[in-house]
DNA sequence: TTCAGCCCTGTTTTT
DNA sequence: CAGGGCTGAA
């Protein structure tokens, strides 16, 4: 072990000790991983291979063999939850002073470096961080001030198109416009982006890219943090998109940059082909092939050997993937046996799937098994309800991953919002969102005068109250003299205190006591007291916290880094290069007051949604939240056509393998029970939906399975259910209960002969599939797809669809 | 200005 | 079915 942090001194390599306790227990693949030479390197790393233990033992072995110093490390991760899990995992392993390691998520790692590079980055320091909420209600206010028609530029596309953008690298000149539509959306784009500079915050993109130039172009700074980072180690390497890989082309250089003089670290990804589920949000696979290309990395290994699941579920896991063309290629195997079949459950309804879902939890519970390995996984948030429902009837606790996070609930954003004002009385969004909260007199058209005030003078709304003559701005300058007032008696009190005076100045608590739900909302409010107070406990804020000075000018030549107050404990530069400019470190930019630094937390970590962690409880959660889990038993319910496949991914073939992939995601969170359902009809947005079971069951090996109800024909072409409707089908809803195994009722037809499967034709879309019939009589449609123009909702009484077969 | 009620629309996954 | 936005009345 590792006594003094001071042997990490790079220049003194001790020789790698082979037999380091910190190897024991790793398989041949994982010690190969662990102990690569300080060279460019992909690790292939299979659902449950241990990918996360060979990562931080890797950086443990680093560290240890003093290939480099805590400051000389970069790892980066996607979700906060990794992130934590590696420093945690890593300080277990070698006692030593995590403050100087560059370990968190892009965003988080981005945003400290922009703090720290405030002005060179062209921002104010106490910059606030716009989430997904409050970025949407930015573009709706800039849509309104711009009289954009936002019939036909919705705000939540703009949203897309912005983010999708920024996830490329494009600002607003870089994207290229054909048409006069696509012209005025690039338009909105930069005045979107103007909005955002003058109010002082940035979105989660802007965090990437932000920085991203930063470097780029600003020669000493990349410098400086290439001759840092020795080691570059990224986590999940398929989910990063293009501006993340080129990010980290900048910060580690390319091979052809690297040298001895200008540093460049070696980089370690970390990933799987075959786990990428994220391309809708500009995910890119493929920068782990070009990874390779372009710095030549001649190490790859591949992590096969699973020690989470038995076989029958590995089976499953690979058989079904085998279907995704263009993979890097990869097994699964186990030492493990064949363990149990995995099972599977067809149910007449959404409602007796959920009932039989509990059933079957309650009795692994009756085993023993702990409620918190047992997880229910579904594809979409809209479906825990029903399993929530049954859960809740028969009393069996649940926790929901998910849906509203402590942050995002509005009495929390209204909060916020009064806090951030204090921090930066410019922000715009936030002033429009309280500025009215609890009600004051001031209303829409009062705001309308001060957002045309505050244009023609070029101001934020808070510097333009004055100009508003009347009642109304009176109104207005008591709210910002409220916040000035606040603003002034709070300066110099802890977290704590600043908090709970303002819930009182505000009259947030008051408005709430009046409410009839408000009693929740209150005690929320309440609890963000509480977090705070841990998050100065867990920062250290709380006493002798100096802030240290960011020379932002740059360079400050006759300066080492060392004496511009970095930890000790944590050398950043191994022999700083004598004709190498200084350039501030961002591990400097800690001089962010408690309330700043509170804020960017909420808007990073959204936080957990459900204050009852700490009991038992059975697990809900998407697919999406459930990588990088694992649990005893697995549910994957709503196994159907249209949910699992999502329609929505339908139309390309890429859509349909990341849906595939996500399958794939889902089986591999189970050790030991996997079980799969689906219904046959769901209600969804209030209608009732007749569903064919999903292809992906179709596509496990039979071998491994066990059918609890009695099989019927298979995906869409091979015997499809006779599929058609009744009107009062719903109202039959729950009275098959157990009686799944009778024969499928056939309800009276529609009187139209289409049927889910059968090929039909359309005058104007050509031939197709159909893939779903839903509702009856005159409502009655069909879901068909058509291969050249995608697929339809077509109202059987209107469409002319003949049938093809 | 506020509030209640109506209509309309959207509706995958999220750092 | 939900939530947001819009309208009209108090």
């Amino acid at each position: 072990m590792l006594s003094n942090p001071e042997r990490a001194r790079v220049g003194a390599h001790p020789a790698p000790a082979a037999d380091s306790p910190l190897l024991a227990g790793l398989n041949a693949e994982q010690r190969a991983a662990v102990t690569l030479p300080p060279e460019h390197a992909l690790i292939l790393a299979g659902a449950g291979s241990g990918k996360t233990r060979v990562l931080t033992t890797r950086i443990a072995w680093l560290l240890q063999t003093g290939q480099v110093s805590p400051g000389g490390v970069l790892a980066v991760t996607f979700t906060n939850k990794a992130a934590k899990e590696m420093l945690t995992r890593l300080t277990s392993m070698l006692p030593l002073n995590v403050r100087g390691m560059w370990i968190g998520t892009f965003h988080g790692l981005c945003n400290r470096f922009l703090r720290a590079h405030h002005q060179l980055a062209g921002l104010p320091q106490a910059f606030q961080i716009l989430d997904t909420q409050d970025q949407l209600s930015a573009i709706k206010r800039l849509c309104k001030q711009h009289q954009v028609d936002e019939e036909r530029y919705p705000p939540r596309q703009l949203q897309w198109f912005i983010a999708g953008c920024k996830e490329d690298g494009l600002r607003p000149a870089d994207v290229p416009a054909s048409d006069s539509q696509a012209r005025r959306k690039v338009e909105i784009y930069q005045l979107y982006e103007d909005q955002c500079q003058r109010e002082g915050v940035v979105d989660f993109g802007e965090l990437m890219l932000r920085s991203y130039e930063l470097l780029r172009d600003h020669d000493a700074v990349r410098a400086h943090y290439r001759r840092r980072f020795r080691h570059i180690l990224i986590d999940e390497f398929q989910d990063t998109n293009r501006l993340q890989y080129a990010w980290i082309k900048l910060i580690a250089g390319l091979p052809a940059e690297q040298s001895e003089q200008a540093g460049g670290g070696a980089i370690l990804a970390v990933g799987d082909d075959d786990q990428s589920i994220y391309a809708f949000r500009g995910a890119r696979v493929g920068n782990m092939a070009d990874f390779v290309r372009e710095y030549h990395v001649q190490h790859q290994i591949k992590l096969e050997q699973n020690y989470r699941s038995h076989s029958n579920i590995l089976d499953a896991a690979n058989a079904l993937i085998s279907h995704n063309q263009g993979r890097l290629g990869k097994n699964l195997r186990t030492d493990a046996g064949a363990g149990e079949p995995v099972r599977v459950y067809e149910a007449p309804t959404d409602f007796a799937e959920a009932e039989w879902v509990v059933d079957e939890l309650k009795q692994l519970v009756r085993e023993g098994m702990a409620r918190r390995e047992i997880a229910v996984l579904y594809r979409s948030n809209a479906q825990s309800r029903v399993i929530e429902t049954q859960l809740f009837n028969a009393g069996v606790p649940y926790r929901v991953y998910g849906g509203l996070r402590f942050f995002e609930r509005a009495e929390i954003k209204h909060a916020l919002a009064y806090l951030r004002l204090l921090e930066n009385p410019r922000d715009d969004t936030s002033f429009l969102r309280v500025v009215n909260f609890p009600p004051r007199g001031i209303g829409a058209r009062t705001l309308e005068a001060l957002q045309d005030a505050a244009r023609g003078l070029g101001t934020s709304l808070h510097d333009a109250v004055s100009t508003v003559p009347g009642k109304a701005g009176a109104n207005l300058a008591a709210f910002i003299a409220r916040l000035d007032v606040l603003r002034e008696q709070t300066a110099g009190h802890t977290l704590r205190e600043i908090i709970e005076q303002m819930l009182e100045a505000s009259g947030l608590i008051e408005h709430y006591r009046g409410e009839k739900e408000g009693q929740d909302r209150i005690e929320n409010l309440q609890e963000l007291v509480n977090a705070a107070e841990s998050f100065v406990m867990q920062e250290g804020f709380g006493r002798d916290a100096v802030a240290l000075p960011v020379d932002e000018q740059g360079a400050v030549p006759s300066q080492s880094p060392a004496s511009q107050g970095l930890d000790p404990d944590a050398p950043m530069l191994d022999e700083p290069l004598p004709s190498a400019p200084a350039v501030v470190d961002a591990d400097t930019g800690e001089t962010l007051s408690p309330l700043a630094a509170f804020l960017t937390h909420a808007a990073l970590e959204a936080g957990d949604n459900q204050a009852q962690a700490g009991q038992d409880a059975v697990q809900l959660m998407t697919v999406h939240a459930s990588k990088g889990l694992e649990f005893d038993a697995v549910f994957i319910t709503g196994l159907e056509e249209g949910l699992f496949p999502h329609e929505n991914a339908l139309s390309d073939a890429g859509g349909l393998e990341e849906e595939r992939r996500l399958m794939y995601v889902a089986i591999t969170r189970a050790r030991q029970r996997l079980y799969l359902s689906h219904a046959q009809t769901r209600l969804l947005h209030g209608q009732t939906r007749y569903n064919l079971r999903s292809r992906f069951l179709d596509e496990l090996p039979e071998d491994v399975l066990k059918w609890l109800t009695p099989q019927r024909g298979g995906f869409a072409s091979i015997a499809p259910q006779p599929i058609a409707a009744r009107a009062d089908w719903a109202g039959a809803r729950g009275s098959f209960g157990s009686n799944f195994s009778a024969p499928q009722p056939s309800p009276a037809s529609t009187g139209h002969a289409i049927r889910a499967g059968q090929q039909v034709f359309h005058v104007k879309f050509g031939e197709g599939r159909v893939l779903a019939v839903e509702g009856a009589g005159d409502d009655a449609r069909a879901q068909v797809d058509f291969p050249r123009h995608g697929v339809k909702w077509l109202a059987l009484a209107i469409a002319k669809l003949t049938v093809v077969e």
